[in-house]
DNA sequence: AAATAAATCGAGCGTTCGCTCTTTTTTTAT
DNA sequence: ATAAAAAAAGAGCGAACGCTCGATTTATTT
């Protein structure tokens, strides 16, 4: 039974939020699934447990030092669990890694795959862009990790990381000509603007004090405050929107 | 003596090359200047090689698997120093990453204050742009390397790098204004427009491997090949300068 | 050429790292 | 209630870390 996503409409977050699979515990049964090779654990219940608290301690420690500073003592007195006990739902520190890493990969073919359900060039085009914002919205420590902690990762998921980016831009580009071969839009240099929505995304998820998209809790940690970010997220999504369609207006 | 950019017209990179002063020695000579109170050597000629190659060995090594995997004893392998020599011009590791912080945010007030000084809005604005093009690809190790280690950086120098960004979103959007005002551009978002502007300046330095700015030379390290380069900057200048234009048109 | 100063060297210090492994505790099955 | 299985615990291991410091080499001055 693999994860899809229901042809449904999801024209704003909280509806995304009804209906995108990865999150709450079924995020981490996710993981566990995925990984079953590699943990030790074999009771889904208790693994799944230790791997929110392992990776959420993870997000929060190497947030502000990086995964390398970040030591496994660190993670044991952050999560309240012994070695052993860490040790028993990863085989080794790159694992947390390579977990995120997937489960990234993992969210970005989810959100790809239904924005290519939309009817016309034009939904399809915007609703890549929103469910990009959406998913990247709700798994931000996730998405930031991965960007600034691939050198943890080994050389060809390196490699798979920068392919993932070009691949987007490829999306983009191809959607636009798409647009252009139609008479919809109109652009000089299409992969510019192609380009151009990818950096946009990603200065969303990297740089969340820019627009103080998200609030900050009494443990410093960064998280979701459902009703204040709902409008920022539409906000944002509007801005893209507006300036493509800029970019991409006929004279 | 403070170092300056005198006004003269840098209108293609070679001219930037000419007169831009934090290149070649002169560039480890500041260094050596601005951090003589903790460095042990106190002949420059002595010191401004061992920062050249410790510096070096640094973008190299720490461009591959991070600052924080880098050992010194890799640094001192890459540069055939001994560890003795290695701290006779450093005190500690971090100050490898001060220096570079240092330097970069010595360049974007260089390249800021040159861009002031040009007669009109229009021009001071697109020389903004193409500055910050030019000296990023002449220190691109050194604006990567900000990027991506800013976190071994002490808390307030994280915070100071923030705020660079911030104040370059601010700076463009300032001028913006004044061009709305002036009644020579029109903008209904004109934050989002000066941040897109900045995501794209960027992208420029940080993912050279998109638009093959930069060879890579048989030690497998980016280096500049002036000739080459050259139309691949203007390229970038033009489609920067060209999307903005769109985007500030008045209808 | 001798004397002084500066720069370089690298073995070694104390610490911390990722990770293992035996012991103990908790959960599950009978 | 008891036995078997699974999970958690954390002291301990070898390796590697950042950094120091007395010995040595090189450069400069007299």
């Amino acid at each position: 039974m693999p994860l899809t996503l229901e042809k449904v409409e999801l024209s704003s977050f909280s509806a995304f939020l009804q209906s995108f699979p990865l999150q709450g515990e079924l995020l981490y049964k996710t993981v566990f699934d995925r990984h079953a090779d590699i943990i030790q654990t074999q009771k889904a219940r208790f693994a799944v447990a230790n791997l929110e608290k392992v990776l959420t301690a993870t997000f929060d420690v190497s947030a502000v030092s990086g995964f390398d500073r970040m030591s496994l003592r660190d993670l044991s007195r952050q999560t309240g669990m012994s070695m052993g006990a860490i040790y028993s739902c990863i085989s080794k520190k790159e694992d947390i890694a390579l977990m995120v890493a997937d489960i990234v990969r993992l969210s970005n073919e989810l959100i790809h795959q239904h924005a290519m359900q939309a009817e016309s060039l034009w939904e399809s085009f915007e609703q890549s862009i929103r469910y990009h914002l959406y998913a990247s919205t709700l798994l931000q420590a996730w998405y930031f990790f991965l960007y600034f902690e691939t050198r943890s990762l080994p050389q060809q998921q390196q490699e798979d990381s920068k392919q993932i980016e070009l691949d987007a831009i490829d999306m983009f580009e191809k959607q636009i000509c798409a647009g252009i071969d139609g008479g919809e839009f109109y652009s000089d240099n299409p992969r510019m603007v192609a380009n151009t929505i990818v950096v946009l995304l990603e200065d969303w998820y990297l740089k969340p004090w820019k627009t103080e998209s998200l609030s900050i809790n009494e443990q410093g940690r960064y998280e979701l405050d459902i009703n204040s970010i709902e409008g920022k997220i539409d906000n944002y999504n509007q801005s893209i929107i507006e300036l493509v369609k800029k970019l991409l207006a006929k004279d």
